[in-house]
DNA sequence: ATAAAGTCTGTACCTAGGTACAGAGTCAAG
DNA sequence: CTTGACTCTGTACCTAGGTACAGACTTTAT
């Protein structure tokens, strides 16, 4: 299997940039060309497949390139990243809702104040 | 009350350089200055303040730079401002826990699962 | 054989919210 | 009156994850 970049990126629904930052940032190879055009195999088709679907599960670029260093093997440290993650990801959760209460609850006095006044300003002006 | 720069970013605990920012994306007003160095009165003080707290509730600047256009009977408009916000905010959320799910339910299969190979490399690679 | 489409390289730009720094000028304390 | 601290202006840089484009070259289709 051969493809030019154009392809690769087509068979994947991804831009050709897209593929060019990957190697930029070292997360996809850049095939070695004889030629003047480069060549792309079933391997790097994987290797893109395998990002799309990394990044589809909410993972980060520089998490996905350690996990492709990975072998099926280093279930430890596959399972550490993924834990990593995990755990940004309630901390987010957590600001989240914090704000969230906050300005639910100053819409809610907003509703139900007698003041002709904005309570959310009064509240910001202080 | 005249401050310099220096000394209104001090007493709102800010970066100069914050302040300079704030004014170039218009979110605060630059005084104009008879002589070379500009003066800051309560009412910047005020300004620097509100957007401080603003910003701690989650707001951003651009959605703080409206708020600060408005006045205390302007209540509706400032409704609005903090509803877009906080049904952004439930969006993320949504998506955050969305993708919780999956990498929690990885993570269960990577334990309970009596395969040697790592399940999870499994399925981004399939 | 020629035109259109694709590729390569390098660089700039985008969001959002800043931070950093150089070079020139100014202000204030001793 | 000097020196150190501060300010001003302008520009570049940072993260994260790309996108865009110019100019030169190559490949493919007609």
């Amino acid at each position: 299997m051969n493809l030019t970049i154009g392809k690769l990126a087509k068979s994947c629904h991804v831009n050709v940039e897209t593929i060019r930052y990957y190697q930029r940032i070292g997360l996809m190879r850049i095939p070695e060309s004889t030629q003047s055009y480069r060549y792309y195999n079933q391997q790097d088709l994987e290797t893109l497949s395998f990002i799309q679907k990394a990044k589809d599960a909410g993972l980060q670029l520089n998490e996905i390139k350690e996990l492709l260093t990975l072998n099926l093997e280093d279930r430890i440290q596959v399972r550490h990243v993924i834990e990593q993650r995990l755990s940004k990801i309630d901390e987010r959760i957590q600001e989240l809702v914090g704000l969230k209460q906050r300005l639910s609850t100053w819409l809610d006095e907003c509703k139900t104040t007698e003041d002709e006044c904005c309570p959310i300003l009064m509240e910001l002006k202080q």
